[in-house]
Formats: structure tokens, C-alpha cells, sequence
DNA sequence: ACGCGTGTTACTGT
DNA sequence: GACAGTAACACGCG
């Protein structure tokens, strides 16, 4: 349910919370997407002090001060919740329980956020990250349509369904231009506007809701969002029904 | 009160 | 193999 900039927020807020703090035990009430044995987590990490979590793609990653890194990911409802002393939520998935009695717990009612001990490492670029160069080779040889791309994490790491729909928008780009028809011109605006749509949200996340860590803020969206009819210009917002929602105006140019 | 929404994988079919 | 389309996961929320 977030997306990069929530998990931005939450990453930061949860750094703010937790660094310093020591693993004393690792409860997994739903063990499905784990991928180490419970004995093996507990091994690995209780007696480990957490000094960084931080967002890689769409996960969050919490490092500890012997390197070993645990990733979350939390897929379409995974939800974070900090307690003082006892975790009462509903579906929980795994539990950090730290030595002042303090923990962090994922919860998912589908079960389907998967929690990683040790992720490999990635060499796709993260969406903030990505430079024209990149997506210029990457897309030359693609002829699927722009919006599956920027959802590609094989490609760009971090982006999901609705903050691609703002990004081509401010892009002027149509969600369903073949990759390899954009000019680099149209790139180029499509690299800036995959930052600068990131960071705003960001920012304007992080400025409302200070402690936030799970859920999601939709509000400030102008073109993914049922509630608006136009674009900021003026546009009617129309609406392609898939599998994923696209919302889109006739402001964005097709290339095809 | 009921319809909408989010990521990924797995699968069919062209 | 590239690419398109769809179902499944199973609820919270407004």
C-alpha cells in the first residue's frame, strides 16, 4: 500500500525510534514468506544493536552493527507498529522485541509481506537514482508500454502504480507510449519529474505526519486520485480500467 | 453497505 | 523470448 515516499518517511521516522536499541528476541507468529529458519533469525540477530534502517526499492532495511542487514517488505498491506512493552495487533507476522522492552512488529492480513534475512544485493538503480543515460539504453530495446516500465522493478526500483501515473503526468508523457518511441528529450523530463514528484511527496509526508510508520497519504495527489476530476491545468483526468487502475489527461503525449 | 486499492508471482496465450 | 492480460493473496477503509 505505500509507496517510496511513505516507505521514505517511515524508514526515517523508525531510524529516528529505534537505532541504538539491541535485538533481545525475534517472535514469528507467521513464518510464510521468511526465508531462514526462526532458530536461524534469532541466532543471526538477537544480541545485535540496530544502527540504520533505511529504504532500498520497496524495501525497508534494518542494519545491524555485525553487517547483518533484515529486510521488509510489505508488499500490498503490511503495516509497521511500534509498542512499549507488549504487541496486541492483529496478524502479525514477526516481532523485534528489544532489551527496554520496546519492539517493532509487521502485520499483514494476507501474510503476503515478506520479511528477508540478508536480501542479495540488486544492481537495478533505485528511481532515485536513475539517470537519462540509463533509461535511454535500457528503453531503446523495449516496446512495452512507459507505465509497465516505471512498475518494473527489474528496471527501476521503487516506483508503484499510482506515483507512476503523477510522474507521467508531470512528465507530459502518455502511460501508454512505447518505451523505445520516446525521444530523449521526453526522457530527460521523465528522469526529472520521477525525482522531483518523489521528493515533494516526501516532504509534504513527512511535514503532516510527523511520527508516521505504517499506512498511506494520498491526499495531496493530483492526477491518481478519485476524488479529482482535472489536472492542475485544467484536463479532464480519464480513467483506463486494468488490472491496476491509470488515471491520465490528454496533456501527456503519446508516442507510439 | 459495498466497492475500491496496493505488489508480486504465476500462469495462459499470442 | 517478448509482451499482454488476468487471477490470486483476503481484508480495511470510507
Amino acid at each position: 500500500m505505500p509507496e517510496l515516499p511513505d516507505l521514505q518517511a517511515f524508514s526515517h521516522n523508525l531510524q529516528r525510534k529505534l537505532a541504538g536499541k539491541t535485538v533481545k528476541k525475534i517472535e514469528v507468529p507467521n513464518a510464510k514468506k521468511l526465508n531462514v529458519s526462526v532458530h536461524e533469525l534469532n541466532e543471526v540477530l538477537s544480541g545485535q544493536k540496530l544502527e540504520k534502517i533505511y529504504r532500498e526499492g520497496k524495501e525497508l532495511h534494518i542494519r545491524f552493527d555485525k553487517g547483518d542487514v533484515f529486510g521488509l517488505h510489505l508488499m500490498l498491506h503490511g503495516k509497521l507498529f511500534l509498542f512499549d512493552t507488549k504487541n496486541e495487533n492483529k496478524y502479525s507476522i514477526i516481532e523485534l522485541h528489544f532489551d527496554d522492552g520496546s519492539g517493532l512488529v509487521l502485520t499483514d492480513f494476507q501474510g503476503i509481506a515478506t520479511p528477508t534475512l540478508n536480501p542479495e544485493k540488486k544492481d537495478v538503480p533505485d528511481a532515485l537514482d536513475a539517470d537519462v543515460e540509463y533509461l535511454k539504453k535500457r528503453l531503446a530495446k523495449t516496446k512495452t508500454n512507459i507505465k509497465t516500465v516505471l512498475l518494473d522493478q527489474k528496471i527501476l526500483r521503487g516506483i508503484g502504480n499510482a506515483y507512476a501515473d503523477e510522474i507521467l503526468w508531470h512528465a507530459r508523457i502518455s502511460p501508454f507510449s512505447v518505451s523505445s518511441k520516446i525521444p530523449g528529450s521526453k526522457l530527460k523530463e521523465l528522469v526529472q519529474a520521477i525525482r522531483s514528484v518523489l521528493e515533494d511527496a516526501e516532504k509534504s509526508i513527512m511535514k503532516s505526519n510527523l511520527d508516521i510508520v505504517n499506512g498511506e497519504v494520498r491526499d495531496f495527489m493530483n492526477i491518481h486520485n478519485s476524488k479529482k476530476k482535472h489536472s492542475p491545468t485544467g484536463a479532464a483526468i480519464r480513467i483506463n480500467e486494468a488490472s491496476r487502475k491509470t488515471y491520465y489527461t490528454d496533456e501527456q503525449e503519446l508516442f507510439e
